[in-house]
RNA sequence: GGCUCCGUAGCUCAACUGUAUAGAGCACUGGAUUUCGGCUCCAGCGGUUGCAGGUUAGAAUCCUGCCGGGGUCACCA
């Protein structure tokens, strides 16, 4: 419609304004709400150019369009906008175009470029949190997003099974784990505590361990006691306690921080940490068997997790595997020049041409870093799927800077793909208390959290739901959708980009703003119809401003696919659901459906009705919600 | 401190690539059911878009400065 009147314009406008004018210049935008009109065609830019009014241009233009164009009925001038009204059949004619149309909204299958997915990656030496929720329900929205909009989208995570921090849990395991009558240490088996909590709680003991030994050489340093501690030690606790003469608190505080973090560098536990995993790396028979036992507990404990709240992957990589890879590729940028070794024999790259300053990629003593098996992977990953086009790595937006250097790492090496690649860097979700903090115990426990608004949805539900008639089963797994429903939405709403507020009250709200508000509607709407029958959308039939407001938001559908896959945000299409269903209910309220005599009429409501049902049913599911037939 | 992101109603968030009177939800106040599912709908209240300049016919949006907040600048991941 736009195209046909830009083209009309730019053809006839000699004729019209006596000169060309370029195409540019034609812009549109949405009819406001309280305006009458289905198309809006902005005058302003013409002024300057034309030396006629903004009213007058917009006169000019209506006149001409309303005698070439049957569509539209009539327009009306505001300032400097020229409203266009579209005729009743014209709409008509699209909602019966879009009820045929079973693929309404999406784009032909793998007719875009494959791209691949990261989300999730979690650490596993911790439970999964309240921020790895957002996290994977917006990597595996954007997922299907992005196959809604035909590219062949490939999920996947970085495992992150090595480095020291693994090495820590396992030496805690090791230590600390007490030892029943049976000989053994505690298991997910022998304990019924899942894998991953069992894990998380020895990388806590070893904190915990580590601080106090560190506290202990503390307390022997400022004896004076410095005995089994190199002069270079020493020198520098000494340095930093002299540093302390006479500034405030705040800076005192900050030395203390340095002081324990040389004081922890010199303790048993961390260097013992160390060794296992150069031993790791050395992939010592004994280490390994520990290291894969731990794993494996985590695994098992993050599936029931991922099952529970209805992300899967379809591929994925162990940093374990690609960190040697990482490696290769460090030698081989050393060799070109790239990179550069230091002294004590770390590899360095210097990004101060870009910017950016030196990065290291390989430790003194040869072990990798997170930077090493980030290059590993994303070239494994191409090796993989020869036809890859694009990597999008959904991470918090704390690791900005990393990513930055990853691809120009990546080009520097000479991978023109490097372009390709995206850092879906979304913001932190906070809490009414602030942000999380593992020290402070406010960490909302991915689990826990699910198994509350499942439990709250539960309560609702028996409270004023429809579930007469539904099986035990059937109610459990209405509880799931309604819950889950609700805690997606609350977290895929907000813009990903920006950091957003998590209110654990509101998160459980069923009105407003809420996944289980447009649950509900797409519930009464199917009740609706099952009640009405089959329709057939009449040819012919005068519309009503809220049946025509909502055949132009269902029209609008396909667009704001497109935008969100774009813009790789779910929020857009939560919001454009959202709107629909207000819209909706506001028609549901003032006009009747099923009690409607004029057949057409009632033809036309239920048509509406119908594909309002199943865009929502549609667009959930690309924020990965289910909606119930009945609630 | 350098780099970077952000400041919109009491609170949580919208506002496409600049455009009409900056919109929703929550909260608060008042209404609606002879009706198809009231987890609904309607109305009211609530704003100097952090501040000050600039660009433009037009700025929440673009530019500059300031104020306030987050993140990051590890041989952590």
């Amino acid at each position: 419609m736009e195209a046909q009147i830009k083209e009309l314009l730019v053809s006839n406008s000699q004729e019209l304004f006596g000169q060309q004018i370029p195409e540019g210049l034609i812009q549109f935008q949405k009819t406001r709400k309280d305006v009458e009109g289905d198309l809006t065609l902005v005058t302003f830019p013409f002024v300057k150019m034309l030396k006629m009014s903004p009213q007058d241009v917009g006169e000019t233009i209506g006149r001409f369009i309303i005698s070439k164009i049957d569509d539209f009925n009539s327009y009306n001038v505001i300032g400097g906008f020229l409203n266009i009204v579209i005729s009743d059949d014209y709409w008509l004619n699209i909602l019966l175009q879009i009820d045929r149309n079973d693929n309404y909204g999406f784009s032909a299958k793998n007719s875009k470029p494959t791209l691949m997915v990261e989300y999730s990656s979690p650490n596993t030496n911790k439970p999964l949190h309240l921020g790895h929720l957002r996290n994977n329900f917006l990597g595996y929205s954007v997922a299907r997003i992005l196959d809604a909009n035909g590219h062949n989208s490939i999920k996947t995570q970085i495992i992150n099974d090595r480095g020291i921090h693994i090495c820590k849990s396992m030496l805690a395991w090791e230590r600390f784990s007490p030892i029943n009558e049976n000989g053994e240490r505690e298991n997910p088996l022998n304990t019924g505590v899942k894998g991953d909590k069992l894990v998380g709680k020895y990388y806590v003991e070893f904190d915990k361990h580590f601080n106090s030994e560190a506290k202990e050489i503390i307390t022997q340093w400022e004896s004076g006691s410095f005995e089994d501690y190199t002069d270079d030690v020493i020198a520098e606790f000494q340095r930093l306690e002299g540093l302390k003469e006479g500034k405030d608190e705040k800076s005192i505080k900050g030395i203390n921080a340095k002081i324990k973090d040389l004081a922890k560098n010199q303790t048993q536990l961390l260097n013992d940490a160390k060794e296992m995993l150069l031993k790791w790396e050395a992939r010592d028979p004994e280490v390994y068997l520990l290291w894969s036992t731990m794993n494996g507990w985590v695994y098992e404990g993050f599936a029931q997790t991922y099952e529970r709240m209805g992300v899967e992957f379809d591929q994925l990589y162990y940093e374990s595997d690609t960190f040697i890879l990482g490696k290769e590729l460090v030698l081989e940028g050393l060799e070109k020049g790239i990179f550069f070794k230091k002294t004590d024999g770390s590899v360095w790259i210097d990004l101060s041409d870009e910017g950016l300053d030196e990065k290291l990629v390989l430790r003194s003593d040869g072990t990798a870093v997170y930077m090493t098996q980030d290059m590993g992977t994303a070239v494994d990953r191409y090796k993989d799927y020869s036809d890859l086009d694009g990597i999008i790595y959904t991470v918090g937006n704390e690791q900005d800077y990393h990513f930055k250097v990853l691809f120009l790492i990546l080009k520097k090496l000479g991978y023109h793909w490097a372009e390709n690649c995206y850092h879906l860097s979304y913001g932190m979700v906070d809490l009414p208390t602030g942000r999380m903090k593992s020290r402070e115990g406010t960490v909302v426990d991915a689990d826990d959290l699910i198994t509350e608004v499942v439990q709250k949805a539960k309560e609702m539900t028996q409270e004023r739901g429809h579930i007469e008639g539904m099986s035990d089963d059937e109610r459990e797994e209405l509880y799931e959708t309604i819950g889950l429903g609700g805690l997606k939405y609350y977290l895929l709403k907000v813009d990903p980009k920006k950091r957003m507020m998590f209110n654990p009250e509101e998160s459980i709200e069923l009105n407003g703003n809420t996944g289980p508000f447009i649950q509900y509607a797409h519930a009464r709407i199917r009740s609706l119809i099952s009640k009405g029958g089959a329709y057939i959308i009449p040819s012919k039939c005068e519309l009503q401003s809220e049946e025509k407001e909502l055949i132009k938001l269902i029209f609008d559908y396909p667009i704001v696919v497109k935008e969100a896959g774009l813009g790789y945000s779910p929020a857009i299409i939560a919001n454009y659901t959202y709107e629909l269903v207000k819209s909706y209910n506001h028609f549901y309220q003032s006009i009747t459906i099923l009690g409607e005599e004029d057949l057409d009429k009632r033809n036309l409501r239920l048509g509406i009705s119908s594909n309002v049902a199943r865009i929502i049913k549609s667009s959930m599911g690309l924020l990965g919600i289910k909606v119930p037939e009945r609630m």
